[in-house]
DNA sequence: CTATAGATGTGATATTATAACAATTCGCAC
DNA sequence: GTGCGAATTGTTATAATATCACATCTATAG
C-alpha cells in the first residue's frame, strides 16, 4: 500500500502530463474535453488541494468564463465521472486525481490544517469491506475511504 | 467482521435499551442528556435510517420544540460527539449508533435506494490505512468508511 | 445542409450549515 | 437562599453547497 501526495515533485510536469493523459483518454473514449473541462482540471491540478466548487468557480470567473454555479458543478461532474477528479465527501470539495489512468480505488489522507490531500491505495480496504457486506447480503457499488489528520508539514508547524 | 442493520429486530426494545444506555453513559461522564437531545436520539433510533438535519428538525417542530436549524445541529453535534450517533458524510445525514457502548470504528453500508444504513466493524480497515499513512508520515485522527450500494431488500425489489 | 444530441449560459431556488447574540437554566460556592 | 458562572437554548440572519429549469449554442452524423 502506497500513498502519493505529500512529497515534493515537479509540479509543472505533473500538470502537463496529466492533462495530456486526460486528453488522450477522452479521445479514446469519445468524451469531449472542452475548454471549461480542461481548464477546470488544470486548476485542480495546480492547486493540488481539495477545492470547493465555488473556489473553482471563482478561478473560472477570473478567466472570463460564465460564473454561475452550474458551470463549476457540471465541469466537476464530468471530471469525477471520467475519473479525472475525486470528490472528498468529508470536505464537500474536489481534487484532481493524481494517478490518472491506473484503475484504482482511492483512499484519501486529508490534512485538517492545510487541506492537502494524499491519495492512497484502498484496494485491500475494499476487499475487507466486501466480505462484511456479503455476509449481510449487501451489494457494494462504490466506497468512500477518507482519513482525516495532520500531514507531515503541518505536524512540524504545530 | 460483522455488520448490523439489515436484519429484522425488536425495534421498540432496541430504542428503549439504547436510550437507557445513553442515559447511563451521560450520567457517568457528566454529560447532560437534556430533553431535546434525548428526543433527537429517539427520533434517529425510530427512523433507523440516515436523516438530514432538517428532517430531524421537522419532527422536533411537530413536537412543539423550537424549529430553528441550530436546534437540530446542536443536538446532532452533541449526539455525534458523545458517540450516540454518526454523520454519514456521503449523504450529509445522521444516524443513531446501533451498538452504543462498545468502542468502535464504524464502517457504513448505505443503501442508495431506501437510505437504510448498516454499521459494520472497520477496525481492520483502519489498521491497513494506518500503515499506509505512517509510510508517508501522516497522522490519522479520524476515518470515514462508507460503502454505497443496494441493501438486500432493495435488490429484491429491483 | 440540417436534425440532433450534447454542452453551455443564465436566473432562480433548494439544501445544508453556521454566526452572533440574547435569554434561560442549572449546579454549586458562599 | 443568593448569586455566580458555565452550559444550554431561543431566535434572527446569513453563509456555503448544490440543483432545477429552460433557453441557446455547437459539433457532427447522416
Amino acid at each position: 500500500m502506497d500513498a502519493i501526495g505529500f512529497e515534493h515533485h515537479d509540479h509543472a510536469t505533473c500538470i502537463a502530463s496529466t492533462l495530456r493523459l486526460a486528453e488522450d483518454n477522452c479521445a479514446q473514449r469519445g468524451l469531449k474535453f472542452t475548454p471549461v473541462r480542461r481548464r477546470s482540471l488544470e486548476i485542480l491540478l495546480r492547486e493540488h488541494r481539495a477545492m470547493g466548487a465555488y473556489d473553482l468557480l471563482a478561478v473560472l470567473a477570473d478567466d472570463g468564463h460564465s460564473a454561475q454555479p452550474p458551470v463549476a458543478y457540471r465541469a466537476l461532474d464530468f471530471l469525477v465521472t471520467a475519473g479525472f477528479a475525486h470528490k472528498i465527501e468529508r470536505l464537500n470539495a474536489y481534487i484532481a486525481c493524481c494517478h490518472l489512468g491506473s484503475d484504482h480505488t482511492p483512499a484519501f489522507l486529508i490534512c485538517r490544517n492545510c487541506r492537502a490531500v494524499g491519495e492512497a491505495n484502498a484496494s485491500q480496504v475494499e476487499t475487507r469491506l466486501d466480505a462484511a457486506a456479503q455476509a449481510v447480503g449487501f451489494v457494494i457499488e462504490r466506497t468512500v475511504v477518507e482519513a482525516e489528520g495532520l500531514c507531515p508539514n503541518c505536524q512540524d508547524a504545530a
